[in-house]
DNA sequence: GTATTGCCTTCCACATAATGAAAACGTATG
DNA sequence: CATACGTTTTCATTATGTGGAAGGCAATAC
């Protein structure tokens, strides 16, 4: 077709991936020339690409405007993935105790192609009305996400800084080395629009960091409050991860 | 390739989100042969297929017995989705203060191909250890879907019937006048492993029902004590489908 | 130790099925 | 009403995906 293609990969597949990924960027319904343009493939090509997933319901196309934005069956399909992810349901009886000892929101966050991904949380009586669900950011933004990128594989740890801009990827490199051995995280309102968090590992029985556990953090949290919640965090971790045979 | 080919649509892709349903359904790893098998595919083909989602970390395989299961970027989507999607974002503020008000865990749902996905939730104090998180039901086991699919198009209450065995078939056509038209559902605990909920409907603009708000209920609630949450749960819905303009 | 089974993976010739240029359609804009 | 923009369809060409058969690689049986 055009591109260095994978061995034994196939073409199609990939312009459609290619083009779910378009979708997840940006704006949450976008047009088809545009995509035709980002994606560096024809008009009719996508066209048909996204007539298929549309069909599949991975797609959804807004009657009015006619543009195209990713479709309900992806949540369907995630549901599942997690339903099923071990990691998850080993934390999942630790959350509602953490919360109510902590006092505030707790997360689990897992690792995906350098982005981290919220994926369970047990909402405390913090934060006010804005709860910022359902967040994906660069790994290296958030506490979890470091917590999770500086301990993975190099490739995955790659893919981390591949969502950054030059800048702050070399100043994300040099603290590879702390963020990977800190046994607990922590930003504290660095951008007001990300709200503080301290994060610890969950391990599993091959020591590999599978997901982050994460409170909320209060507005301007003293370093003993947050060692003491790190604490509380990586304790429910250990007992989790003993759960976990391994990968 | 064999099928009843929609008009203008790629077989790859088809052939492709197949197998994503089929990973969906039944184990969380399942192998090379039974997927040509149930997909009607060969096995080349499905290899082929499974490999170019592989890549992209659509599917992920068992290092160790090689088998095939969902990966983790279906979740990197479907948190896009999520996050953009206007009733999430309108119920949101309002799902801590129902919470706080009614004291048990409430939950939104939305309707995908006669499934009800649990998309969001903030957790009370009740329930225990076992969370039950990430649900995926066929629509009409739960009181949230029950309310979702009364009052779909034709289309999605055809797809929610198809989930089902035909003796809850039939039991569920006789009743969607019922649910189409009483304003709040409730399951008081049926089978023992699904939760006995209150489920009311979001309305946008237009009147299309576009999700579900629903809250636990806890283990043998009065109808007087249903009909309080319920209209608390309304309440909040009517509140949010205010701020949604249209579909 | 060797044979057998079951499964995943690769190879290769063939034909299906995806592709891109161009044209038609529909709809907003001046 | 004319123009411009974006979506959708058509159609010939050929690249691309397909399936049969063979190759690996474990684990289990003999």
């Amino acid at each position: 077709m055009s591109e260095p293609a994978a061995r034994g990969t196939l073409g199609t597949v990939r312009n459609a991936v290619l083009l779910l990924n378009l979708l997840s960027e940006g704006p949450a319904y976008q047009q088809l020339t545009d995509l035709a343009e980002r994606s560096g493939l024809t008009v009719p090509t996508v066209h048909r690409l996204l007539r298929s997933l549309v069909l599949a319901d991975l797609v959804e196309q807004d009657p009015t405007s006619s543009r195209y934005g990713l479709g309900p069956e992806v949540a369907r399909l995630a549901q599942r993935y997690l339903g099923r992810l071990p990691s998850l349901g080993a934390l999942s009886p630790y959350l509602l105790p953490l919360r109510d000892t902590i006092g505030h929101t707790v997360h689990v966050a897992v690792l995906v192609r350098g982005h981290v991904v919220y994926v369970d949380r047990v909402d405390g009586s913090d934060g006010g009305l804005y709860r910022d669900t359902h967040r994906v950011h660069p790994a290296v933004e958030t506490a979890a996400g470091r917590v999770l990128a500086a301990r993975a594989d190099p490739e995955a740890w790659r893919q981390a800084l591949d969502t950054l801009p030059l800048d702050q990827r070399q100043r994300a490199e040099k603290r590879l080395q702390e963020w990977r051995e800190a046994p607990h995280l922590a930003t504290t309102g660095g951008e007001p629009d990300e709200p503080s968090e301290v994060a610890v590992p969950v391990l599993d029985g091959s020591g590999r960091a599978i997901a982050a556990l994460a409170a909320t953090l209060p507005p301007a949290a003293s370093d003993e409050l947050i060692a003491t919640i790190a604490g509380h965090l990586a304790r429910a971790a250990r007992a989790a991860g003993r759960t976990l045979s391994h990968g």
